[in-house]
RNA sequence: GCAGAAAUGGUGGAAUGGUAGACACGAGGGACUUAAAAUCCCUUGGCCGUUGAGGCUGUGUGGGUUCGAGUCCCACUUUCUGUACCA
């Protein structure tokens, strides 16, 4: 009988459907394990091959792990809020939601022809109010809290605010916007709007009047992970900082465990690597400087408070809010003329352009360790979001500084012995201090660290300044000026902010009659009709980010229809984590970062088990498109093959893969393809028209995109499911080249013929050699699944199919074993050979095979023999010879003499069951 | 600039410090066929040689450790990914 994928496929797809298969429940009975995709955005373009790669790796180790006897929970969702399916409501009037569910009914179909085991009965959707009330839900509870810096953790905010009545900000150790001092009887005397102001301050989800990374093009603020070199990420448009009033999340309270906590996870160490860039941690001190003539300090963040001898100018960020402060009248047009023109450079002018600038504020600083003046300078190069905004500047040991100085002919003043600074800056953290003496702090003849640790020292025991640890990690911009979002569960009364009760929520998205701002500058949903409370406060007109719905989904799936929690104490304590994540590494600085924190902070809360949310974690490579070109002869309208291009002046076309197989263009289809190809000529090679071809992104523009349906219907799912493993390692990008898809196809066939053949009314015992065969078969599938080594395993399948093939094998049990074996991989051809050998359970729940050890055993060993090094013959010994009888055996090899050559060994060295070397 | 990963045939890729190139594609040759498809068999890193003969060389470059290095160490080159005036 043929292999006929499309029956199979269907009929096995059908029984998991009516059988609810893959549903899963609490089942304390057995140990839990959690595999986990990130989530799709459900795009109008549908899924490409690459889109499948990972699912198929995470679905494979789900079903290899519920074949060992865990409770796999195995669900998929829809991110569904994104701003494509915005752009495209604007510009048709559209409302994203039917957009969005169109594209999820697409996605689900073209999931489903892949045989995913998916629980689909917990699946979520971030846009659902039902979900999304969830999303609101966390967020009153941000705001309702602050991060207490002794309790290291998220507090009521009710807590906060009695310490204030009684205490003030006495012993309150609170990570703040910005720093805070008053009595409990300043703390009571403040009014309403008062108390709520200094709230914020100290909330952990907070309105802060914070720099933004302002898009003009798609109006929106959009967050640091969200904006690469200066341009979105989304749609590459311009972006510029703006000073804007918007809702934050205070991420930056839980930078130090964000970092700790990334030493318990078993990420790659790249990930881990790029988290910790991101978190940014770096030791140092603050310092004041004494303003010359003002009763006023300036602070300044340092890692280099050893070079603090070599300080020549002080430089602020032009954000700064010391910048009117230390202005002079006489100074002020030009610094006035200077803010100007930053302002209106974009983030991205400002990076292209690495222009020095700057101006004099007309104001000096007081050195605290030499007592000299240094005047105090306005850059651009500093930047106001770091630190705090300004810098002590050390021409010589920074070459930033020392660009600056260079610029405006300030003094250099070198600190460490034998550093040339001539032409550059030493910025080496290393050497011997000197010129660093002053009147109560002498580093000279200390290292560089030395001299660090010694200034830390002293500048604290003088009050002039104190260690400092500082993260890079900002704050969460929450706000979006866009419509398709979730909802902010926020109102204002008498311009203060207020949450809904939570017995309001979902707070659904209201209707708009159009989905750009509105005349005044209002986002979207200014347009919606009474949006407004009962009372007639009016809502919050943002929408919450991306990253909002994405943050939490996974404690979601655990519980995904209760009604009183984002997940029950008992679902929750059961599935408790992720244990195997698989998505892309475009994620480490966003959605990572935020789901970690999100996580964090409802374990404060005592709403979650785990303190993180995935323990393990697997980054899929990206698959690449395989773009096919043809070489037309300039000003004419023939084509060269490939092998005969370099003959002529051509200009590369590139040409939809559909009409390209194994390189060979379709010349016919080709003619058809446009109008203007319709009457080309080729010039051939051995009959045949060879395109080039190159790796680029797949995507439609290049014609170059496989779709997965197209390889199920002609090949099938199984197949595609093995030869997505078979590429590559999972975690390795590659381009995508169906060509090889005939050799996994044949595999099957070839599988699917054993079987066929098997002998199924016998049940003789397997003979040694298929016993051989089947048992190293087990041994490696079990090892590579282990290691997430899936590409060595379908070769492995190959090899033992060609084994069992070459024996003539009809053996029943042998076929047991290797449909038990292969059913995480190809599972619709597995579930019919189970029900075939008289199963009537899926195979989905079949026990995973042992490895039979005995069946391992060889009577003899081969050992290949070296000498020096270079193998030159190889000898079998019987098994479990001891060392000297292997020696004996190399030596007596007739081989032997003619390498020896007279000569006696000096050493002979035999490894166990490897190798001989003889050394002469 | 900084950080991380990588570099092996025509291609995708295998190799716990122990016979490099498994497995697959592609290519070449052959069998079956009126023919094609499908299927099966053989060859396939390079060089020299042979036709039951084998040898040399070979994992980006240069060093090192080791009886033995694709694998470990040092330096360099290139590529990919992330990040970037972070003081």
């Amino acid at each position: 009988m043929e292999y006929n994928h499309q029956d199979i496929e269907k009929r096995w797809q059908q029984y998991w459907r009516d059988n609810n298969i893959y549903k899963v429940d609490v089942d304390s009975s057995r140990p839990k394990f959690y595999v986990l995709d990130m989530f799709p955005y459900p795009s109008g373009a549908g899924l490409h091959v690459g889109h499948p790669l990972g699912y198929i790796a995470s679905d494979i180790y789900a079903r290899y792990k519920r074949q060992n006897g865990f409770n796999v929970l195995h669900p998929m969702g829809y991110d569904a809020y994104g701003l494509p399916a915005e752009q495209y409501a604007i510009q048709t009037g559209q409302h994203p939601e039917i957009t969005t569910v169109s594209n999820i009914n697409n996605y689900r179909s073209q999931l489903d022809m892949i045989g995913f085991s998916f629980d689909w009965s917990r699946e979520v959707r971030t846009c659902d109010p039902e979900y999304y009330r969830w999303t609101q839900w966390a967020f009153i509870r941000m705001f309702n809290s602050y991060y207490d810096l002794d309790a290291d953790k998220a507090m009521p905010i009710s807590g906060l605010v009695e310490r204030f009545a009684a205490n003030g900000t006495e012993r309150v150790n609170a990570a703040a916007t910005k720093p805070m001092r008053f009595t409990a009887a300043e703390w009571n005397a403040m009014s309403e709007r008062e108390q709520a102001d200094v709230l914020m301050n100290y909330r952990i989800a907070y309105r802060g009047e914070t720099m933004v990374n302002w898009c003009p093009a798609l109006g929106t603020v959009l967050a640091n992970d969200e904006v690469s070199e200066g341009l979105s990420v989304r749609g590459g448009h311009p972006v510029e900082q703006k000073l804007m009033s918007q809702w934050c999340l205070r991420v930056s309270a839980y930078a130090p465990r964000l970092l700790s906590g990334l030493d318990t996870l078993n990420w790659s160490e790249s990930l881990k690597e790029t988290q910790r860039n991101w978190i940014g941690r770096s030791e140092g001190a603050e310092i004041n400087f004494k303003v010359a003539g003002q009763d006023l300090n300036l602070e300044i963040f340092t890692t280099r408070a050893d070079t603090i001898f070599g300080v020549t100018f002080m430089v602020l960020a032009p954000e700064s809010k010391y910048v009117p402060l230390l202005t002079t009248p006489e100074q002020k047009p030009l610094v006035d003329a200077y803010l100007d023109e930053v302002k209106h450079k974009t983030e991205r002018e400002r990076q292209i352009e690495k222009r020095v600038s700057g101006v004099f504020t007309g104001s000096y600083a007081v050195n605290p360790l030499t007592g000299q003046n240094i005047p105090v300078w306005v850059s651009d190069y500093v930047l106001a979001g770091y630190g705090t905004g300004a810098v002590m500047a050390v021409p010589a040991h920074d070459s930033r500084d020392y660009a600056f100085a260079r610029h405006f002919d300030l003094p250099i003043v070198p600190l460490i012995e034998g550093a040339d600074v001539s032409e550059q800056s030493f910025d080496a953290k290393e050497g011997i201090m000197m010129n660093s003496k002053g009147p109560k702090l002498d580093l000279n003849g200390l290292t560089v660290k030395e001299a660090i640790a010694r200034t830390k020292q002293f500048i604290e025991a003088e009050g002039i300044g104190r260690v400092k640890v500082n993260y890079r990690l900002r704050d969460a911009i929450f706000s979006r000026q866009r419509y398709w979002g979730e909802p902010f569960p926020v109102y204002y009364k008498d311009g203060m902010a207020c949450m809904l009760p939570e017995s309001e929520l979902p707070l659904q998205l209201p209707a708009v009659d159009s989905y750009l701002p509105t005349e005044d500058g209002q986002p979207p949903l200014g347009r919606a009709k009474d949006w407004k409370t009962k009372e007639g406060y009016p809502i919050e007109v943002c929408t919450m980010p991306g990253f909002a719905g994405s943050s939490a989904y996974y404690l979601r799936y655990m519980d995904p229809h209760n009604s009183e929690a984002l997940v029950g104490k008992e679902a929750n304590a059961y599935w408790r984590n992720v244990d195997l994540y698989v998505g892309g590494a475009e994620h480490a600085t966003g959605h990572l970062i935020y789901s970690r924190f999100w996580n964090k902070f409802l374990y404060d809360l005592g709403v979650v088990a785990e303190p993180e949310p995935f323990r393990k974690l697997v980054n899929q490579g990206m698959i690449q498109g395989r773009s096919n070109y043809v070489y037309r002869i300039k000003g004419t309208n023939t084509f060269v093959s490939k092998g005969l291009k370099k003959d002529y002046d051509t200009t590369p076309i590139r040409v939809d893969i559909g009409m390209v197989d194994n390189d060979v263009l379709d010349t016919e289809a080709f003619r058809k393809w446009r109008p203007d190809f319709a009457d080309a000529e080729f010039i051939l090679e051995n009959g045949k028209y060879v395109c080039g071809y190159a790796v680029e992104k797949m995507s439609k523009s290049m014609f170059n995109v496989v779709n997965p349906n197209d390889i199920v219907e002609r090949y099938g799912a199984d197949t595609l499911r093995l030869y997505e493993m078979f590429l590559g390692p999972v975690e390795q990008s590659k381009p995508w080249d169906t060509n090889g898809i005939d050799g996994v196809n044949r595999f099957l066939r070839k599988l699917w013929s054993l079987f066929d053949n098997a002998d199924l009314a016998s049940d003789a015992p397997m003979t040694p050699q298929e016993a051989k065969t089947v048992n190293k078969l087990v041994k490696k599938v079990t090892q590579d699944i282990e290691n997430f080594s899936y590409n060595t395993s379908v070769s492995a399948f190959m090899i033992a199919v060609n084994e069992l093939s070459s024996m003539k094998s009809r053996n029943r049990q042998a076929m047991d074993i290797i449909t038990r074996l292969i059913a995480p991989f190809a599972p619709h051809i597995a579930e019919e050979f189970w029900h075939r050998l008289g199963h009537d359970t899926s195979v989905v729940d079949a026990a995973w095979p042992e490895v039979d050890e005995s069946a391992l055993v060889e009577d003899t060993v081969k050992y290949p023999v070296s000498f020096n090094g270079k193998t030159r013959f190889s000898i079998e010994v019987p098994a479990g010879s001891d060392k000297a009888a292997v020696e004996q055996a190399a030596l007596a090899d007739p081989n032997a003499a003619k390498w020896l050559d007279g000569k006696q060994p000096k050493k002979i060295i035999v490894v166990p069951n490897r190798i001989v070397n003889i050394v002469l």
